[in-house]
DNA sequence: ACTATTTGTTACCCATGGGTAATATACGGG
DNA sequence: CCCGTATATTACCCATGGGTAACAAATAGT
């Protein structure tokens, strides 16, 4: 592939006076394989990611160390920090990806139609599954405390977001019939409440699969506040994919990096650090 | 009062070959002394936990240090292994108390009569409103692989036990038809789940009361189950006592060391250490 | 082939905090 | 008054683990 300074020199050689910010054989762009280095660096990142979710859900962010972390992928602690600054910034940003997942599914479920008991069931649904992995996890089991200070106050403003949704939803029920009265408040935490402890009860080897338990909880956790009893009990066979780490080894990434941005001041996919 | 020395004097000046080992006036027992020491020791045992479960609480486990725990009662790190054998054993006592409350709990309501609803209902307003304090808190927000190996088996024994008392309630209400068919495991991990998530977001100086919470979330998460609905909603004033902490300042200290022996292999009252 | 950049390594620093040893003080009992 | 015990203090040890500096190897572009 031609490059600028080739390009230049040869038109030194023939003494024409054409300027080198237009060069003549262009047919590959020398930004491919620059973008190319950029991707396998992102695809190292996300590695490191998803090792150090494992390990901090295994054993605990404090007992996790970056040794482990390092050693799990073959690399020493120091590489790590061509990615990252720092370990507090490594649980942020498993923290972050959890978060635009859940973004997704509250921007879906709100997009989508329906009544308020129905945006409630839906989102119960996909936020039950996502509890059942890894960066669904990271949502309940890290302490907000291991983060900054700049980055906790993201977190923070986040999870409210998280809560606002649940009660907007019951809200939304109980204007258009669709929900008994009750204070939304309450059976927002209640429902929410449940869901988050299956991020701490779950394991993903068990008898139940993240499905089955999905769509039991979206019955059991809603059926109290229903107007309608929903007693039809759809038998569908459970859905193959899993939401959240394993649909992210098929190469279908755009999932998370579609919601990046509304993920608030998630600085997600900001490029090298140095 | 007459006191041993004066006693014992008196009886040498009569020349009586009385052995010592049999004093005359005995009113006032030489092991009293002894049992105050024990009791002064063991109070401040109790402030020792009691400090350290608000630090633990939060700053989380591994931010606060031995040596804040310390500070808080004015006293230096090393005074602290007078009482325990280390970090750890202190983080297993606080748990170790809340297991008592939960324990309490349960026992009550098993010896109490009524349906399967009516002891799921007792249990989750009691066990909800011991997630509004400190020790309940303990329960649910410390992990256990902080723990020594062999302590942290005495926890994960007795939370099975707690998660089988909702079982069985639920199982026993279906049985006896006060309960909805539902699967007891799951309808179990749902309302321990939400209840459970209490101890992370209760502030007690908040607008709600641990009693009020309580109240509405016995009755929100068990409506969906129940064959009857209870749309009584009594309307009897919220009691003033709390459980847990408060109840601990009056004095009346049984309450948790009724249930001590109880409490597994809980080593509590064990008294001193060497 | 030559060079610059990226990415990784080895070897180190050092703040932190749990835990201990030596020691001083209070106190009850004889 | 003296002694033993309990309790607290000061001064330390040291393993741990996050983070950094200096340097080496791989790689892309020219």
């Amino acid at each position: 592939m031609g490059n600028i300074r080739a390009t230049f020199r040869s038109q030194c050689d023939n003494s024409h006076a054409m300027d080198a910010r237009f060069p003549l054989s262009n047919t590959e762009s020398p930004w491919l394989p620059f973008e190319s280095r950029r991707r396998a660096r992102d695809e190292k990142r996300e590695a490191v990611l998803r090792a150090a979710v494992q390990l901090f859900l295994e054993q605990g962010y404090h007992r996790a160390t970056l040794n482990d972390v390092a050693k799990r992928l073959n690399i020493t602690k120091p590489a790590l920090y061509n990615y990252f600054r720092g370990k507090d910034e490594i649980l942020f940003e498993c923290w972050s990806i959890g978060h635009e997942l859940v973004d997704d599914c509250i921007g879906e479920t709100s997009a989508g139609g329906g009544s308020g008991l129905d945006k409630l069931r839906k989102l119960t649904i996909r936020y039950a599954e996502l509890m059942t992995t890894d960066y669904g996890k990271s949502l309940v089991r890290f302490d907000l405390r291991d983060l900054s200070e700049h980055n906790r106050k993201i977190v923070q403003t986040a999870k409210r977001r998280i809560d606002r949704a649940f009660r907007d939803y019951i809200a939304i029920g109980i204007a258009d019939g669709s929900v008994k009265p009750c204070d939304p408040k309450l059976a927002a935490f209640a429902i929410a409440g449940s869901l988050n402890w299956i991020g701490h009860w779950f394991q993903p080897g068990g008898e139940l699969t993240g499905h089955a338990v999905a769509e039991e909880f979206a019955i059991r956790l809603t059926e109290g506040i229903a107007t309608t009893s929903m007693r039809k009990k759809a038998d569908k066979p459970p859905r193959k994919g899993n939401v959240g780490n394993a649909s992210r080894e098929d190469g279908s990434e755009h999932h998370a990096r579609a919601a990046a941005g509304a993920a608030g001041q998630s600085k997600r996919a900001r490029g090298r650090l140095r």
